[in-house]
DNA sequence: AATTTTGATGCAAGCGCTTTCATAGACTAG
DNA sequence: CTAGTCTATGAAAGCGCTTGCATCAAAATT
């Protein structure tokens, strides 16, 4: 009833606050704050008063605050490439789901492939009191890695493995698993290969999934010239640009290899459009193995990758880090190719 | 050179904060805070100096105590059902490009269709300081929208727009949509519909779908057993299976109506594998026309939403609801249908 | 009964920033 | 030469929270 100096703790003043619940709870700040974070310390009679205190006055804690004064956020930051197509969303919903069990908020953002709005997002997430960071890749700008060094947040890179790179990771090897599926697809007989891949640019995926294939045919014997190669954006309407330009060449392949599942789809689509019957006249493969290729038609041969699998672990190995544990090593997990229904023997 | 108490700027210590760049800058916070946030208010020379202390030191602004002085935290939040599917991608990413235009920042939470788990996620953004909220669909528990209230934090309800509610909203006519479709699909000579939907609880847009099914059928004469309907999660396989279920029955519909793409996919992949030509056996459509509608075989026939258009808009009209604009009224997005290869004449 | 232990609470010092107000110097005007 | 006007800056209050330390009453121990 006596307050101090408040009007009405309703109507149109500000938000609740800490100090309007202890004072509506008649205790203090320090009382209400320990309701909140650790319960047992408080007098089951208070901490209902607190309670009830907390929702007459509809009041939630203030983030920004409460990380200012305890140090922590408990939360960490992701940045992905897109949300668009659903490549990362699998991952990523493991990821947040392991995280949640350690207790730790995950906040993504997107960079649309662009390197500038990633190293914006990084700081963004950063300066919204991220942890620990998990980014896509290996490639980025070493200005922004000795950033984060200075500032101490552990970073795990994932969607790539490579033996030669000492920092942490978790994820798979480009180069093998697309050397893999190449060798595959050189058995049965294909001697041209077009490869619709992302821009080789700030992307070491595509690049080591370019390599592979390279590896692939140089070990075959196959010249340079062999490998059509076009580079666009992911997105199923650029699978079929970039298909109907491989095919306009004088030499065609028989094979296309996309450079991941959205792309082949496109091709796939285009293919059929232009009267190939995949896999008589042509074959497409993909990679990642997203829901998209069971359901096209024929389905899409392509490389799997333990999506799920990957976040989760993400998720572990961040956690030790960010709570200062010593890093182990980095992770591979194994690709698998998927035989569908698009990867055949090349025609006479 | 001589700092009072700090010991070295690199090493082992804490983090850079706007103090460390002051005294490596030698002069006072209060300009720190200027060359950043209003940098004309500065001599240039100042300013020059105290950008270099700035990356000397690594430092970022610390977004939970700028918001705290501030009271301004430029950040609207918006909880979507997932992110596993791109049904609410494209919504998104034209909602937040927009409201970057604005000189906001979108912070995405997904409830996994979780009412509990929704609330969750609405509290943790306000408690991250989000100034504006956008929400899809109206469905959920008053005390939640009694809460925003009280906290004055405008809310936008989109991917909706139901003329008897008068909360904001910017989205389309479930019903009217969902009507029309059915209105072409009785043309056709479809007497008995299986519909594919989610969970009605606490979702007005599937239950809406329903009745614009409903109301189109009653229009015709049509018994309410000539429904069939069958309520699953969104997945792909989801849809497969709830397909399945509905083609075990007796009396077989002529048509399935997939509450979304991504249902309507699965229905009919299934719908191959079990031998159905589509559309002369059968035929199936989808509603919002996801990229996926487009490349599966034959390409669904669905009910086009502009996504795009929704969340740009969407994003103008939370923005001016923030800046305290009064609300003019909701706004209605048309559909349209657009006719693929899924629908055809009801089979003899 | 005197002492120690324990449990619940309050006080107050920050956390890293923004912003109001005051000040000092450099100009312009009269 | 004095008063008035700008412009660039600093001092300091305070944003909403947590937490170390001090306090005090009640319970447990001698």
């Amino acid at each position: 009833m006596n307050s101090k100096k408040k009007k009405s703790n309703n109507s149109t003043e500000k938000l609740a606050t800490l100090a309007d619940v202890a004072e509506q709870a008649q205790v203090s700040t320090a009382t209400v704050s320990r309701c909140l974070n650790s319960p047992d310390l408080a007098d089951p009679n208070t901490r209902e008063r607190v309670c009830k205190a907390i929702d007459a006055l509809s009041y939630t804690p203030n983030f920004g605050a409460r990380a200012m004064a305890a140090r922590r956020t408990q939360t960490v930051g992701a940045v992905i490439p897109t949300m668009e197509n659903s490549i990362f969303a699998r991952g990523i919903q493991a990821f947040q789901e392991e995280l949640s069990n350690h207790g730790f908020t995950l906040l993504v953002a997107s960079s649309s492939y662009k390197p500038v709005r990633e190293e914006e997002q990084i700081k963004n997430l950063i300066a919204r009191g991220a942890e620990g960071l998990l980014l896509i890749g290996y490639d980025r700008n070493p200005v922004i890695y000795e950033f984060l060094r200075n500032r101490k947040i552990p970073v795990l890179v994932t969607w790539a493995f490579d033996p030669s790179e000492s920092r942490p990771a978790i994820g798979f090897n480009n180069v093998e698993a697309m050397n893999n599926l190449t060798k595959k697809i050189l058995e049965l007989g294909h001697r041209k290969i077009g490869f619709i891949t992302a821009s080789l640019k700030n992307n070491d995926r595509a690049r080591n999934r370019l390599k592979g294939i390279q590896e692939a045919m140089k070990k075959a014997d196959l010249p340079e010239k062999n490998l059509q190669l076009v580079q666009t954006n992911y997105s199923i309407e650029n699978g079929s640009k970039a298909f109907e330009k491989i095919m306009g060449a004088e030499e065609r392949p028989t094979v296309v290899i996309g450079g991941n599942d959205v792309l082949a789809v496109g091709a796939l689509r285009k293919a059929k459009e232009m009267g190939f019957r995949i896999p008589d006249d042509l074959s497409i493969t993909g990679f990642d193995d997203i829901e998209l290729a069971q359901v096209v038609d024929p389905p899409l041969t392509t490389v799997h990758v333990p999506h799920r699998r990957m976040g989760t672990r993400a998720a572990q190995i961040l956690v030790s880090l960010i709570n200062g544990e010593k890093f182990e090593k980095s992770e591979k997990l194994q690709t698998t190719i998927l035989f569908r229904g698009t990867l055949g023997h090349a025609p006479k």
